[in-house]
RNA sequence: GCGGGCGUGGCGGAGUCGGCAGACGCGCGGCACUCAAAAUGCCGUGGGGGUAACCCCGGGUGGGUUCGAAUCCCACCGCCCGCACCA
């Protein structure tokens, strides 16, 4: 055993991943006759180097890209960088760092460790997003959007990081928190740059039945989206309220429209409420003490607060000056403005149902307004229920009923009053059915300036003007001051002057905001069609060619963010003739996290491993195969559960395994045995491939270890030669994917041509794997008591004989009567016996 | 509160069209090699009983369906994730 070479990676893997590198190994052959295979793998943010998270990610995908490429699929598998951001800015903040300099490095970095790991991406398509080059086509993706409609300027209120100093979409804010700073986001009337994304919200829903993504992360979009049906109804301002205006009001004042998914509930409207800030209350209840005092109560009041006081049920209103008319029973209804009722959903105002509706139940039960009963319970099945009792529930009724104390619908079922209202309310002009969402457009600009710049110049005369395509990019200048407090951009002395490219007026002035990063991200998979091209940002017929990514690797932090916005892009830049595909992922695996202890590694917890730790000791090979061993790739990973060292010696064996082969082949051996170890090979091959088709690599793995297994004892009963290197060159064929040096190695000392990695992928020899004869279990009511050898497809007599043959079986059968028999066929046989 | 998911050895996990529970590995114990250790290899390893053949128990808990349940159904317990006044 001393005469053979130990295994020692850290000697063979740093030349191959150069070689590799320096190559340009992996770079896409494009071969029109092969089948195309788009990889992609969510592009890093250069943050540092490479941490845990990403060595994972990169080892599953990575696994499955050098599968797909075995399998002889032309193989697309970019890699870029998510490359503007605030870290960077912060860097210049905090260390007058350059920004673009911090940016590279960490690029750089990430680089090297990419490479060393034996990733195998194509380099030829190394892109950057904070290139000019690439944000120039972000720029142009604006003014698509600009031109089509889609992404517009308006006031709104809208959620500020104080932390941040900018703006943040709502998708940013988790909890009313930034989702990258932690601070508290507060509301903020701000005009701001917009992108439609809810002209596109039917077809995000629908679509979502099309993809091949994790249920829960389709879960998330559905409920984010969240579609409702309902109608708009008007209510009209009850005459003779006691407003203290003078009636010079207009009509269009005296009308307010609700949204409401339950029309069928309107005969229990016994008041209304108004969002804080609707303007016809601010109108209304102008100067008015007790509402200016709550109004700027809650305006003060940030989105964590108002969540605290939902959870004790707390709501807070003020009784409004006016009535409002139920158009359904003419009745006046008081109205109030209450905090629970949010501006920017719907129409602002809502018709109360306390009945039907727990926030009405409580606000209802905390002013001592009227509950009225409009409902009467049923089961599922429309069986009558108690009546309710508008004095004694605690609670609002939400479940199914007919309509009682509802004029002419009495009687009916709830949906078909639903119906049938939202038909009368249209037939008499009052409304008409709407459909909603929660889903709000997309806030795309930032007061940032480590971003693509707005492109859009404000001139007096003629607004907001496009930039011209040949005039992009907008450039960020290079002397950028990011010691000051606000937007670096808009600070700047000179950058924004610019004469107005429409009117040529000296007074115009660049738009001073910056596109959000997820912005860049929502079209990267598109550039990395031509990352090089200055002509156009991709070829339509690649876009067709490649389109939808084939399979998409990444975190599911990204489950609404960037996946959402980048589904809205592909389809606005479908419409406009850009590319065909209606999304752009068409499969997603969404990686488990690497923890430590059951804790989230972070800097900030300071339980960091380092992936250097592991492949400055091991090698990549197995770090790789470790995180890919430990579980599936859904699953998190523990790194205090698993064991790099084991391994490593399973490497090692295979290693020794084959070197040792090398040294001294040896004999056939005996037939049987022979026999034996090539079926082993081939119940590998068909074990390892249905796993890694399923992706399961934790199981794939487990099939080569049965394989070395398999070798050992062999060896031990006589085996070597042919069929001995037969089963080792499969192994290193289905560890090629997950291990690449390695089998690298091995393979050319095995003297064979050419890449292990550019071998096809083994197929079993089905001949091997059936097999004569089988193992039954006989069972006696259900407990396993023999097993009895039988050749394949026998009868269920001979089964029977076999079984009843077996002493053990036989014990059990003694005393007894046999009352059935269940054959399972080249399974099981189960005597069903009671005492005689 | 609403929605979704998950509970299998000391640990990571296999097995889930109902049909041999615990593949594979880690850890642990024993043995071989060695002066010794490391490395490597071999054997064992869910719990209990038995010299053994074997027997009993075991999949979060409790029920149910079935010849047979980790797998299907119901209830409960625990953990994780998402959303959170969206009318």
């Amino acid at each position: 055993m001393s005469d053979v070479e130990r295994y020692d990676p850290l000697a063979i893997e740093g030349p191959i991943a150069q070689r590799w590198y320096d190559e340009r190994t992996y770079s896409l052959r494009s071969d029109p006759d092969r089948e195309p295979f788009y990889a992609l793998t969510m592009f890093p943010y250069p943050s540092g180097d490479l941490h845990m998270g990403h060595a994972e990610i990169f080892s599953i995908h990575d696994a499955l890209v050098r599968h797909k490429r075995m399998q002889g699929f032309d193989v697309l598998n970019p890699i870029g960088w998510d490359a503007f951001g605030l870290p960077a800015e912060n860097a210049a903040k905090s260390r007058g760092a350059d920004p673009r300099a911090w940016t590279y490095a960490n690029i750089e970095e990430q680089l090297s460790t990419i490479v060393r790991l034996g990733y195998s991406f194509d380099w030829s398509t190394r892109l950057h997003t904070c290139d000019p080059e690439y944000y120039r086509w972000t720029q142009w993706i604006f003014l698509e959007l600009l031109d089509a409609g889609l992404a517009y300027r308006r006031e709104a209120l809208v959620n500020w990081c104080p932390g941040c100093e900018t703006v943040l979409a709502n998708e940013q804010v988790i909890d009313g928190r930034c989702e990258r700073s932690d601070d508290v986001v507060v509301r903020k009337p701000l005009t701001q740059w917009f992108a439609r994304i809810t002209d596109y919200a039917d077809e995000l829903l629908a679509d979502l039945d099309t993809i091949d993504w994790p249920e829960r992360v389709k879960l998330m979009q559905r409920n984010w989206i969240g579609r409702s049906e309902g109608a708009e109804i008007t209510f009209k301002v009850a005459a003779g309220s006691s407003s203290t205006l003078p009636d010079t009001a207009d009509e269009q004042a005296d009308e307010v429209v609700v949204y409401t998914t339950r029309p069928d509930t309107i005969f229990g409207a016994t008041y209304f409420v108004f969002a804080p800030e609707h303007p016809l209350v601010r109108e209304r209840m102008a100067g008015d003490a007790d509402y200016d005092a709550f109004l700027d109560a809650v305006s003060k009041r940030s989105e964590i607060e108002r969540q605290s006081s939902s959870e004790d049920g707390g709501k807070r209103g003020v009784r409004l000056n006016f009535d409002l008319t139920n158009p359904f029973t003419g009745e006046a209804i008081p109205a109030y403005a209450a905090d629970y009722v949010l501006m920017d959903y719907g129409t602002g105002a809502i018709m109360a149902v306390p009945v039907g509706d727990q926030r009405d139940f409580d606000f209802a039960r905390q002013e001592g307004l009227e509950i009225r009963v409009i409902i009467r319970p049923t089961d599922e099945d429309g069986n009558l229920l108690d009546e309710l009792d508008a004095d004694t529930m605690t609670e609002a009724y939400t479940g199914p009923g007919v309509m009682v104390n509802s004029g002419e619908y009495d009687g009916l079922p709830y949906q078909d009053a639903k119906a049938a209202i939202i038909r009368d309310v249209e037939g008499k002009g009052w409304g008409s059915a709407k459909v909603n969402t929660r889903l709000r457009d997309w806030l795309v600009s930032r007061q940032r300036s480590w971003g693509p710049p707005v492109p859009v110049i404000h001139c007096p005369s003629c607004g907001e003007v496009g930039v011209p395509a040949e005039d992009l990019p907008v450039a960020l200048p290079d002397d950028l001051d990011f010691s000051v407090s606000g937007s670096p951009l808009a600070m700047h002395p000179t950058w924004k002057h610019v004469p107005c490219p429409a009117c040529g007026s000296e007074d115009a002035v660049r738009d001073t905001d910056t596109l959000d990063t997820f912005v860049d991200s929502s079209w990267y998979f598109l550039r990395f069609l031509s990352p090089n091209d200055d002509e156009r940002p991709w070829p339509k017929d690649a876009a067709d060619r490649w389109l939808p990514v084939d399979q998409y690797t990444g975190g599911v932090e990204h489950a609404i963010l960037h996946l959402l916005y980048a589904r809205f892009v592909t389809k606005a830049l479908r419409d406009r003739g850009h590319l065909s595909a209606d999304e752009p992922f068409q499969a997603l695996l969404n990686q488990g996290q690497v923890i430590l202890n059951g804790a989230g590694m972070s800097k900030s917890r300071g339980n960091l491993v380092a992936p250097v730790e592991v492949y400055g000791t091991y090698g990549a090979d197995t770090l790789r195969a470790t995180m890919l061993f430990a579980s599936p790739p859904e699953d998190d990973i523990d790194w205090a559960d698993v064991s790099p060292a084991g391994m490593h010696k399973w490497l090692s064996r295979v290693w020794r395994l084959t070197t040792e082969h090398l040294a001294d082949p040896g004999e056939d051996g005996p037939d049987a045995e022979v026999a034996a170890l090539r079926r082993e090979t081939a119940l590998a091959i068909a074990g390892a491939s249905d796993d890694y088709e399923a992706r399961k690599y934790n199981t794939a793995i487990a099939k080569m270890m049965t394989l070395t297994n398999a070798v050992m004892d062999a060896e031990r009963k006589g085996v070597g030669g042919a069929p001995r290197r037969e089963a080792l060159e499969t192994v290193l064929l289905l560890l090629a994917p997950i291990a690449p040096f390695i089998t690298e190695e091995l393979w050319r000392r095995l003297g064979n041509d050419g890449s292990v990695h550019a071998q096809r992928w083994p197929e079993a020899d089905a001949s091997l794997l059936v097999q004569d004869e089988v193992e039954m279990v006989v069972q006696v009511n259900g407990k396993v008591r023999g097993r009895i050898a039988l050749p394949v497809g026998s009868t269920q007599d001979a089964i029977e004989a076999a079984a009843t043959t077996d002493p053990n079986v036989a014990e059990h059968l003694e005393g007894v009567t046999v009352v059935k028999t269940i054959v399972v066929p080249d399974k099981l046989v189960n005597f069903v016996v009671r005492p005689a």
